[in-house]
DNA sequence: GCCAACGTTGGC
DNA sequence: GCCAACGTTGGC
């Protein structure tokens, strides 16, 4: 099983909508970055992932996702209606992927950039790394084990 | 809103 | 294939 963090804007769809949605799951669409493309392609059902907001008052950390499919064509971007049409993909030869997500949990508190960067067991992470644009990165099991030991409900109830 | 750091585009 | 110009991302 593999470990991601996976970014996206709250005020364009943030945790809360996640949580909202029907089954508490989406499809993780209009990923538009080959690299990070890339690393879709590398996910399997079951996998985990952080939810990141990003571009907002506290960028981090919120929570915690579920990849419920194997990697897709993303369909959006056949869609010539939607923002994320590319007319260089085709169902014939798919250039963009997704995966559906499972909402899992929400922290009590944001894990914030900040926390982050001050853990010297994720001064790895793509995330931490400063012009880091990338969407999609991963995470090796034992940084995803020190970003849920951060968490403020996990070092209460421990 | 500023700006650094990228990624992409397109002329040559 | 190079690289300048431009567009986008995202922290601050």
């Amino acid at each position: 099983m593999k470990y991601w963090v996976m970014k996206s804007e709250p005020c364009v769809f943030g945790i809360d909508h996640l949580i909202k949605r029907p089954h508490q799951t989406e499809p993780w669409d209009g990923v538009r970055n080959y690299q990070a493309r890339n690393f879709i392609r590398e996910m399997r059902k079951g996998d985990l992932a952080f939810f990141y907001h990003s571009n907002c008052e506290i960028p981090g950390i919120t929570g915690v996702i579920e990849i419920m499919t194997d990697p897709y064509p993303d369909l959006a971007a056949f869609d010539p209606e939607s923002r994320y049409f590319d007319p260089k993909s085709t169902p014939e030869n798919p250039r963009w992927y997704r995966v559906d997500v499972k909402f899992l949990k929400k922290f009590q508190e944001t894990i914030s950039l900040t926390r982050l960067k001050q853990n010297p067991l994720l001064k790895d992470i793509l995330i931490n790394r400063k012009g880091n644009r990338l969407s999609i990165t991963p995470l090796k099991a034992a940084e995803w084990k020190a970003v849920l030991h951060m968490d403020v409900c996990d070092n209460i109830s421990t």
